[in-house]
DNA sequence: TCAACCTGATTGACCTATCAACTATTCCGC
DNA sequence: GCGGAATAGTTGATAGGTCAATCAGGTTGA
């Protein structure tokens, strides 16, 4: 429980989920590019947008959603808005903030992507394992979860 | 086995697994930014220099472990040369080739980063499962690798 | 009310990652 | 050998991400 190094078996375990890690992401990124032209990040921004009311939202609410940090957003928000995907709009009941609002490109965009894109994580994730596999992740990955969300790090 | 959306067990264990991915990596690039200044990446390129032989691997071996992009180690190998962490040789039996080596400071950097490092794993990811959760975790993601550098990635 | 503080969002500087183009060398078939 | 393909590595432009500073608009309380 405490020993300063890791055995074989926990060794060959850490490095078995860094490289799924990465593989799947290389790979859904790649479909999303190459069928899409949309970047992972554009992905899950579009997404958000999609399912909220009028495909609006406040920035401090799609930075939650998405758990990113505000500058990050903006800066993103920026490129989004130059290739019209989104557009900012004032909030006439708070003139601090603004609404993030989904273009209807933007909404094209994210309509053909999407069926696409789940099929890749179908593919990739979902298909590459036994109902077994399934549980057994589901339950491994939900303990870290919430091991990490309690102390670590906030 | 092809339907076109996901159900919500299977959209549950696939946010479970992006999640999982992004609280670890934060967490641990964290630790190793603040107790040993150094970034994921800069660990990475570390520890496979001081796993070989005389701290020294050629290029595109160190790329292959890595899985990087040539262009990426080679931007990064340069940022990390002016901090006096690893240093470029030619290849005398091969023109075109070079050498990586480590430091020294890299070896004494990497010396006094692991164990740091290690406990942080430890801590965050094998402790956080039980026996049991570790070897089906380890098994399904063993699935996901043999599936994934299958077909889908090369 | 007005000062101190908090919140939502933007900006600029800097670091990192990716892509395409390029150089130099080696390998291979003839 | 020699011309073309493949390999090793670098470079520059550009996209993406983080941090600290800034700003404008709310909120609170003496």
């Amino acid at each position: 429980m405490s020993e300063p190094w890791l055995g074989d078996d926990e060794q060959l375990l850490w490095r078995l989920f860094l490289r799924s890690q990465v593989l799947i992401e290389a790979q859904l990124n790649r479909q999303l590019q190459r069928d899409s032209d949309l970047s992972g990040a554009d992905y899950a921004v579009l997404v958000n947008l999609s399912e909220a009311p009028e495909g609006r939202l406040r920035g401090f609410e799609l930075a939650g959603a998405l758990q990113w940090e505000k500058s990050r957003l903006s800066h993103h928000l920026t490129r989004m808005g130059r290739r019209g995907l989104v557009r900012r709009e004032g909030c006439p009941t708070d003139g601090r903030g603004a609404f993030v609002v989904l273009t209807p490109q933007g909404r094209e965009r994210i309509v053909a992507a999407a069926p696409l894109h789940v099929a890749e994580v179908r593919r990739c994730f979902i298909d590459a394992l036994t109902p077994q596999q399934r549980l057994a992740f589901g339950d491994a990955t939900r303990a870290l979860v919430i091991a990490l969300e309690g102390h670590g790090a906030e």
